[in-house]
DNA sequence: GACAATGTAAACCGATCTGTTTACTTGTGG
DNA sequence: CCACAAGTAAACAGATCGGTTTACATTGTC
């Protein structure tokens, strides 16, 4: 049978860390923090993540799996067309933060380890670069003339509105990029 | 007389630390490591900088003088028409980029103490708005019709590219923003 | 009911953190 | 020559860090 039963202690940890880390910071948030009042014990956290990085690591890893159920999944179902398709992308960015004005983990990760710890600085770079391939793919569909370009730029555009919306604490800036979209991919 | 002469002890502590963070992040470098090897005893530092957030903080600042000084006052200085300025800001962060990869110092700080310190989130919130703000007086200058949401549109290709910048350790990207403003500015 | 597996709770370890204090050195001006 | 301001170097203090260990509780199974 499949793994699709009850959470495994191992998830329970993840899922724990995962908002402990996003709001507090990957440095500055100990262990101990992180298991505060969750009813894990450091001994089986340290049973199944030999170290801090390693359950970093492991974070990241289900924050990319999250993006694909809950960004790029919803986007794709909301429309055949690829275009509508990249706007959906935005749209659903939008209302993630909206509801949690936080900006792209993996990122948030990657500046903090960059140069300190390869595998934790890769998941940024992998992040970056993940998004910029999909764009790609949606520019492609849509029979873009320079599809390659056109998807780097709306990749730009994307991973600067997360930015700027966590820093102003303003999911508006969506609303801003969105239009960006439209000249870009008419201009295309 | 102005005070240009030698540069302070302040300035001195303020020009150590500003690299330490800068390379390090500011939770995960400690201030031995930031006063490592530099001559400047930490008894000096406590009494320029009662606690290492005043001392952040001073860094930001100089931080916020360093981009007028390096990277609005030549922009502004390369033309006269407020579109090659335009430009030049996005040429010079990139020159910028290809000496030292690193992404903006105020947003990686505000990324690490949001909801933790409010000072120096606020230098983030800052930069972000800052930046915006003079692409706005730019996008006005030059007499487009929808100045403000073109500028903020310009805003995130900005900081989005500073961003990808920074995690695929590419100032290229760069090259893509720059194709976007051209686009971008023509629409409008 | 014995037993092994799995877990919690908490004491513990050495290192490191922010910040303070003590002791010494080095000009410099009257 | 002495007083004083400003500095370095380093020991120190208490808290917290990542990580280990000890002791105990809860399971399901043969």
């Amino acid at each position: 049978m499949a793994d699709t039963a009850a959470p495994t202690k191992k998830q329970e940890i993840i899922a724990q860390a995962y908002d402990a880390f996003y709001d507090g910071g990957f440095h500055a948030t100990g262990i101990d923090t992180v298991m505060a009042n969750s009813g894990i014990s450091k001994r089986t956290l340290y049973k199944y993540f030999p170290s801090k990085e390693d359950l970093i690591e492991a974070v990241l890893e289900q924050y990319g799996e999250d993006t694909d159920t809950f960004l790029f999944k919803p986007a794709f179902a909301r429309s055949d067309d690829p275009c509508e398709q990249i706007l959906a992308l935005f749209d659903i960015r939008q209302e993630m933060m909206s509801k949690n004005c936080r900006g792209c983990l993996a990122m948030k990760a990657g500046q903090e380890y960059i140069g300190k710890h390869d595998g934790i600085a890769a998941r940024g770079k992998d992040a970056s670069v993940y998004v910029e391939r999909r764009f790609i793919e949606l520019c492609e569909k849509a029979g873009l003339k320079n599809a390659t370009d056109t998807a780097r730029q709306l990749n730009l555009l994307f991973q600067g509105a997360a930015l700027a919306g966590q820093m102003q604490q303003d999911p508006g800036v969506f609303d801003v990029a969105k239009r960006a979209v439209h000249i870009l991919l008419a201009a295309a």
